[in-house]
DNA sequence: TTAGTATAGCTAATAGAGTTAGCTAAAAAG
DNA sequence: CTTTTTAGCTAACTCTATTAGCTATACTAA
């Protein structure tokens, strides 16, 4: 039988390590030790060492949230389909939050790597933007403003960030709408 | 004469290091070496080591920026003060993209330290929409959300994650305006 | 001013990361 | 069945943070 590890089998299980006990957890003692093998055996599958495992996350996890974003969208137009594309990204930080820490910060300096990871997910939004009437600088801003909502709501969703009592479901919903608005309120000028 | 290090002088140098090479610079023996010293002496200033220092840098920072924010907004209301907040929150996280970093990400964990550490500018920032006729809980969410998104923007813009040739200042301003304009439009339901 | 105390900085040593080199036994290939 | 490849091992090295213990300098009280 084939008791022998591979990549996928791996990054499997530092998925669900860094969903469990977050970003930090991810050491190489501790994912050997949970795979049942010791730290330098790790090397015959990632070469590159710790640096190439999390970049392997990162784009795994890039992939994964395109995917989930690209499916919410099916079906579905305009307002309803920014609605929907919102809300998976928000449960896809929620689901894998120690993933998402890696795909935000990991290789966030060498940009070409990190940029050409999120423009599938960008593309999805471009797209379901194309059903407004708009022209391409707009959808830009529109998309680069929806990404920076959604990251930083999940940034402080995710580490406990908003301390008052008010529902943070509330909140979501409250601003994609008000997202939606204003859009409609600038096409009206 | 007193060539002797304290707290203020230590931080301030810790705080020019990672906004000049990022908060992954910022090792006791960089510090160590930037003042001169060796490493184990820093631990006369700060006991608990790297943890505290980093601690400390996250609480000066969000207290730099509460006073930033909270000065663009003398003499300003409504709109032009919400603008004028935004722009200088996002000037912050320019100037300081190393000591935002470890803002962020640092000691979110333990929460009671960093959300009492954010407190003050989501202070500042009630009281702005105190100019307009809303109800706690409706500030309360627009709060988060303009945070989230300055947030994510910050995070956005300081990693390079914007991609496309259109200009990243417009991007800052369109998402503003339409911010405020989603809200206006709110109330007049 | 001076004697005494507190302490900022040092060196040396420990512990725990990531990583490399080289070995071995098991799987894969012919 | 023989040969080759390779997954996993141990041992060793480097670079972190950190602790212990020493010393000389700067404060402080008489």
């Amino acid at each position: 039988m084939n008791n022998r590890l591979d990549k996928n089998k791996i990054l499997d299980v530092a998925v669900e390590m860094v969903d469990k006990d977050g970003a930090q957890a991810l050491t190489l003692r501790n994912l050997a030790g949970e795979l049942g093998i010791k730290s330098p055996s790790l090397y015959k599958h990632f070469s590159g060492g710790l640096d190439e495992i999390n970049t392997e996350l990162m784009l795994y996890g890039w992939s994964l949230l395109e995917k989930a974003v690209l499916d919410s969208a099916v079906g579905r137009s305009k307002d309803e389909a920014v609605m929907a594309m919102c809300q998976s990204y928000r449960r896809f930080t929620n689901d894998h939050k120690g993933l998402y820490e890696i795909m935000q910060w990991y290789n966030m300096c060498q940009s070409e790597k990190h940029l050409k990871a999120t423009q599938g997910m960008v593309n999805v939004m471009m797209r379901v933007l194309d059903g407004y009437d708009m022209d391409t600088e707009e959808k830009v801003h529109i998309v680069r403003m929806v990404r920076s909502f959604l990251h930083g709501f999940a940034a402080l969703e995710v580490h406990g960030g908003y301390g008052s009592a008010f529902s943070v479901d509330d909140t979501f919903e409250f601003s994609i709408r008000t997202i939606i608005n204003g859009i409609s309120d600038i096409k009206k000028q």
